[in-house]
DNA sequence: ACTGTGTGCGCG
DNA sequence: AAAGCGCGCACACAGT
């Protein structure tokens, strides 16, 4: 059963309970509290877990970050929701709703909705602020979600589309989960790996003196005193003047370099990193109570992928993950699928001979064992360049053995290149649609095939079509392989609801999601179990997008007290 | 003082 | 080796 909520312009809420078929057919007005009561009270307990499908409603509302923060602060979960925001940005642009009504109408509020993530003070999210309008025009989502539906039912493929919503929406639903419970941070684990490395903290506006004494070495060995390391252009000029031949002063450039100042110099970029990226600051501004809310952003990506917004949820580098650790009695459970975009790309285009060389083992090894490449790392630059669209060196060498090897696979993503440099859009496995490109693409092929096209024009033309090419080569794979990682994740959530109390405070639930990764934080006597779930719902998400298909998804599971002991 | 762009580097 | 995909963030710098 759908239950569409909807706020009133009084600031009550009216649940509209909907039949089978997508018709209301009774009302329930409701004011702040009573919201809470209603919705607890048709969410299944412990005791009607296996209640028939049916009783379970699917909650329908605007968007999951709007309201959903307030239903945990709470103490309300819901099992499972529609966010109309973001099911209506997928409808919109998938090829295969194209045709419905709710694709090809103007846009309106719901395109340009706001999904503003309660900010300020996440560790007490804010309750119903009546006087905050959910979005700018009186929206009606009784009428919206019945356009949806009717988009999904004129799908030509349904089922996958249904899918690609239910996992998307889900996906809101644990980036709200994570964002109320936090990542396990313990502040004093982080401050010591700060002063390890860059010395003891210091007032705001100075550098740790670790880093101003690299910073002086380097000054000294340049012989430039006033040399500001951290502008590329003094940095550069600095070491073009001591006889160095650089263009740029990236890291892999430098590091070729035979000169006393490299060493120091690359140590302090290394811990000028640290120190703007994840340090002090970044602590104070993120970590509180010790827990680090990510603010997840979900769909943020083209692909699918998730993007952050603040905090770089994505980006916490490695030297800092012994700060992320598990609660006394607690354990983490880190998860991530092995070589995920290669095995989705043998998925999506049947390719038997990966599928059965990749089985139970490394892919990258069973490319080595295949005698297609003669070591792992050729098997995975070739791997990814044939994905990436490399063009030059190693990758684009080694790329005519993939092809003999893999014919299937390869021919995938090169048809995928070949559509993207034609300007067509291609899809998903689940149905999610590259953007066409855009005006100026355009302008310039029109360009080009015109009959006084000069060489140059021509030649843009070519270099902006592979450009293309190659997003459109990788949206497939990595649109896709962010849709396996939707499944596995909403299929791990809903298993570990039956863990523990069922609750989110007391039992297993999801502290951390990374592409291909995922972080459950747990009471210790669960998690060997939940590492079992995990395993499990990776089967599963493998059955969602691929059928009977036998490629398999196999994860590297840990169960530690801190990420850094991961992998 | 504010905004936009380029550079560099962290992650997958 | 550091190119071939997708990002976010911090800083320097140039424009206003």
């Amino acid at each position: 059963m759908h239950i569409v909520l909807a706020r009133r312009g009084d600031g009550g809420v009216t649940a509209s309970e909907l039949d089978a078929a997508g018709m209301v057919h009774r009302e329930v007005d409701l004011d702040g509290d009573g919201l809470f009561a209603y919705v607890q009270a048709h969410e299944p307990t412990d005791v009607q877990a296996d209640a028939p499908e049916q009783s379970r409603p699917r909650w329908v509302w605007s968007s999951t970050a709007q309201w959903y923060p307030a239903l945990l602060a709470a103490g309300v979960r819901v099992e499972r929701c529609v966010d109309l925001v973001l099911s209506r940005r997928i409808l919109r642009t998938s090829v295969l709703t194209a045709g419905s009504e709710l694709a090809r109408e103007p846009a309106s509020g719901w395109d340009s909705t706001v999904v503003a993530a309660p900010q300020a003070s996440p560790q007490a999210p804010a309750l119903f602020d009546v006087d905050a309008p959910v979005v700018a025009a009186p929206l009606d989502p009784v009428r919206e979600f019945q356009s949806q539906l009717a988009a999904i039912a004129g799908a030509t493929q349904p089922g996958r589309i249904r899918l690609l919503l239910a996992a998307e929406s889900a996906g809101a639903l644990v980036a709200e989960e994570i964002r109320f419970m936090g990542m396990p941070w313990r502040e004093d684990v982080h401050d010591r790996v700060l002063t390890e490395a860059l010395g003891p903290r210091v007032a705001f506006g100075r550098h740790p003196a670790r880093l101003e004494a690299l910073a002086a070495r380097v000054r000294e060995l340049l012989d430039a005193p006033t040399l500001n390391p951290d502008s590329q252009t003094e940095l550069l000029a600095a070491l073009r003047r001591v006889g160095l031949d650089v263009t740029s002063t990236r890291k892999w450039e430098l590091r070729e370099l035979d000169h006393p100042v490299i060493e120091p110099l690359l140590e302090y970029k290394s811990l000028y990193r640290l120190f703007t990226a994840n340090g002090w600051a970044w602590l104070e501004a993120w970590v509180h109570d010790g827990r680090f809310r990510p603010d997840y952003v979900v769909g943020g990506v083209v692909t699918g992928r998730w993007a952050t917004s603040g905090g770089g949820a994505l980006q916490l580098p490695k030297n800092i993950r012994r700060a992320v650790v598990a609660d006394d009695g607690w354990k983490l459970v880190v998860a991530d699928a092995s070589q995920l975009e290669p095995r989705v790309l043998t998925g999506l285009a049947g390719d038997r001979a990966m599928a059965d060389a990749g089985r139970g083992r490394d892919l990258y090894d069973a490319v080595v064992s295949a005698g297609v490449v003669a070591s792992r790392h050729e098997a995975k630059v070739a791997m990814l360049g044939a994905m990436y669209g490399a063009t030059t060196g190693d990758s684009a060498r080694l790329k005519p053995r993939l092809t003999r090897a893999f014919p299937q696979a390869i021919a995938l993503v090169d048809e995928a290149a070949a559509e993207g440099e034609r300007g067509e859009q291609v899809v998903s496995r689940l149905g999610r649609t590259s953007p066409r490109p855009g005006e100026s693409w355009r302008e310039v092929q029109q360009r080009a095939s015109e009959p006084g096209a000069s060489a140059v024009d021509e030649r843009r033309a070519r270099s902006r079509a592979r450009d293309w090419g190659r997003f459109t080569r990788n949206f497939v794979v990595q649109a896709s392989a962010a849709e396996w990682a939707l499944c596995w994740m909403a299929d791990i959530r809903l298993r570990l609801r039956e863990l523990g109390d069922g609750s989110l405070e007391n039992a297993p639930h999801l502290v951390f999601f990374l592409h291909d990764e995922i972080m459950v934080h747990t009471p210790e006597q669960y998690a060997d179990h939940v590492a079992e779930i995990v395993r499990e719902s990776a089967r599963t998400a493998g059955r969602l997008l691929f059928g009977t298909f036998p490629v398999d998804f196999p994860l590297t599971v840990a169960v530690v007290d801190t990420y850094a002991d991961a992998k």
